[in-house]
DNA sequence: GTAGGGTTAG
């Protein structure tokens, strides 16, 4: 036993609370004991004891009960124990290389796992098949092709390519480097290309966008199960082929393969992008009548995610208060949802709650909670809880928490202050943060900070498509018309093309799609009837707030561009086809115009109908001519 | 006598 390896040993604190097992005052334990004890050890706190009673019986260079110690110090404990217990081997063999490179993939640390693969080589141990897939593994996520190639070089040399482990890893190495050929290469040689094997080579294409080519491997695979379902699902979800995703999910039904718990997240996921809630809460009733898929932290975060992005945020609390664990990343779930829908002091309280909990939360949980504060213009509260998230847990806010603060600043109004901070922040400030100020200043009428940070926007570059309307918009609520058609020339000019505004309703498990002045469904007819119908009672009440169209053309003529704007078809299609009374839910790619937003509010109290429009920012819930966001977004 | 094929929420 050296001294160094006592250090190792003594560096750990002894923990109090963990009973000494009696097994371990034997003196006498053999290998065979130690190897039990390790693979039945559950708790990192018992990995010190074990390893003292190794080293005191003199079994710290036995490579069985080695192998077993580093397994399990690398996945229970941390990687550089287990690096450190390496470094006192003299002679390690290649299962101690293969459980040391393991760990380090696990933390991520791939090129400390490449690096101890060619330590090995330059020591003259002979690669095995499971240390080939150890360190192409590492190679993939690394994305070291040169190394990865090296290796593939070598597992030829020794006759090991014929191993499918070794093909199913050089797959995905080639697939996550984006060499396509190399990996298909791969694929083709095998003499069995079954479902695992697609699988593979679906996700590499799906990995890179190339949804054709994926499909076609997996139209090829004669037996689909669940796993090669659910990776097709996804990738298209990953790819924004929602539909098609969706699509594939009902055949999969059809082809009698039954959902996984992977599957429904997934699928849940798609659901919330579309804001698809009748098959979100399909699926949730599903999940219930299917107990071999519990409410775990995956699905139930899928789902709390769900029903916030589809506008049932009640249901989401619900599923909330039932789940029995939590993690972090389920509260800040539950925190963004509900800020996104305004409800700030229910957000803050859950926030509270998890503190009291014990559960330690990160930068995103203080997004989520900032967010919160702003949707409620709890300014004190947003401030209270920036500087606390560095003070208390030793979180640096980032560029996203003084964004927040920007957004909580301008949205009550103080647009001086909110430069003020933007100039003393430690960090440069992003183009989101001067875009949400620039909304500030125009929503508050201040024109002249307004152009000020026009000015730094355009002189700063990157601009995209949303930033120049919102320019333009600036100047043409004050009527400065030159300058609005300036940035329309600087838009044209640098290639920018109008994001199009598009709208989608779900009815009857139907997705149905509406773009901005464009009118393609089969109800063409009454929806435009309805449209008109609705514009004819509204113009008593409502004069239209034509100064947020860019063009400067007649009046009417705005009217009649502004009539069209993609959330009124997609509401006018929800009001003709769902039976009355029943809550109308819209999702829009863009953000709501200001005319847009003060005519559903007369259309929710002249119906009588809840309208839930989600934007490109929050939710907008319309009810008895009020909106929830209090008229800021 | 040491050891895995593919899919998972912010």
């Amino acid at each position: 036993m050296s001294y160094s390896m006592l250090a190792v040993v003594g560096s750990f604190t002894y923990p109090s609370t963990s009973a000494p097992n009696p097994k371990l005052c034997n003196a006498t334990l053999r290998r065979k004991e130690f190897i039990s004890l390790l693979k039945n050890c559950k708790d990192a706190n018992q990995i010190l004891p074990i390893h003292a009673k190794i080293i005191r019986t003199g079994h710290d260079q036995d490579p069985f009960v080695l192998f077993q110690l580093l397994c399990l110090s690398s996945t229970l404990s941390s990687v550089n124990y287990a690096s450190t217990i390496f470094q006192q081997v003299r002679n390690p063999n290649v299962f101690l290389y293969t459980a040391l490179i393991d760990g380090f993939v696990l933390v991520g640390s791939y090129s400390d796992g490449i690096r101890l693969y060619y330590q090995m080589i330059d020591r003259f141990i002979v690669p095995d098949k499971y240390v080939i897939t150890s360190v192409l593994k590492a190679c993939e996520y690394r994305f070291a092709l040169r190394e990865g190639k090296e290796v593939h070089c070598q597992a030829l040399k020794l006759g090991l390519c014929s191993n499918r482990s070794i093909t199913m890893k050089l797959m995905e190495f080639y697939g996550k480097c984006g060499e396509f050929d190399n990996a298909r290469k791969v694929f083709d040689k095998l003499t069995e290309r079954d479902v695992v094997a697609s699988t593979i080579m679906i996700n590499c294409f799906l990995d890179h966008g190339l949804v054709k080519q994926a499909v076609q491997v997996f139209d090829r695979v004669r037996v689909k199960d669940t796993v090669c379902w659910t990776a097709m699902i996804d990738g298209l979800i990953r790819n924004g082929e929602m539909n098609m995703a969706l699509e594939l999910f009902r055949e999969m039904q059809k082809d009698n393969v039954k959902p996984n718990e992977v599957t429904v997240v997934c699928v849940l996921s798609a659901c919330s992008q579309l804001g698809a809630l009748e098959l979100g809460r399909w699926v949730h009733s599903y999940i219930g009548k299917h107990h071999r898929i519990e409410l775990n932290h995956f699905v139930g975060g899928a789902l709390i995610n769900m029903y916030s992005r589809c506008g049932d945020i009640d249901e989401a609390e619900r599923v909330f208060a039932m789940m029995k664990e939590r993690n972090v990343i389920t509260y800040n779930l539950m925190i963004s949802g509900l800020a996104m829908h305004g409800k700030s002091i229910e957000a803050v309280d859950i926030f509270r709650g998890m503190i009291k909990q014990g559960i330690l939360p990160t930068s995103v949980t203080f997004v989520a909670v900032l967010n919160a504060c702003n949707h409620g213009g709890l300014v004190d509260l947003g401030f209270e809880m920036f500087h606390s998230m560095s003070k208390d847990y030793g979180i640096p806010p980032q560029i996203e928490h003084y964004g927040c603060i920007v957004d909580l600043l301008g949205r009550v109004g103080r647009l001086k202050e909110a430069y003020n901070f933007i100039q003393n922040m430690e960090i440069a400030p992003d183009h989101v943060m001067l875009v949400a100020l620039l909304s500030a200043c125009k929503i508050h009428g201040n024109l002249e900070l307004g152009e000020q940070v026009a000015r730094i926007l355009i002189n700063h570059g990157g601009v995209d498509s949303g930033t120049y309307v919102l320019l333009s918009n600036v100047y043409a609520s004050s009527g400065k018309w030159k300058e609005a058609a300036q940035i329309r020339a600087k838009m044209k000019e640098g290639g920018i093309l109008k994001e199009p505004g598009c709208s989608s309703i779900e009815v009857n498990n139907e997705i149905h799609e509406f773009l901005l002045g464009e009118l393609r469904h089969p109800q063409k007819g009454k929806i435009y009837k309805k449209l008109e119908e609705l514009n004819q009672i509204l113009k008593a009440g409502h004069t239209p707030a034509t100064d947020v169209v860019l063009h400067d053309i007649e009046d009417w003529e705005k009217e009649q561009a502004l009539a069209i704007h993609s959330e009124r078809l997609a509401i006018c299609y929800g009001l003709i086809s769902t039976k009355p009374g029943t809550t109308i839910r819209v999702v829009k790619n863009l953000r709501v115009c200001d005319d847009c937003h003060s005519m559903i509010k007369l259309l929710a109290m002249i119906t009588g109908r809840k309208i839930v429009v989600r934007d490109r920012k929050r939710f907008h819930h319309f009810e008895n001519g009020k909106c929830s966001c209090g008229d800021y977004w």
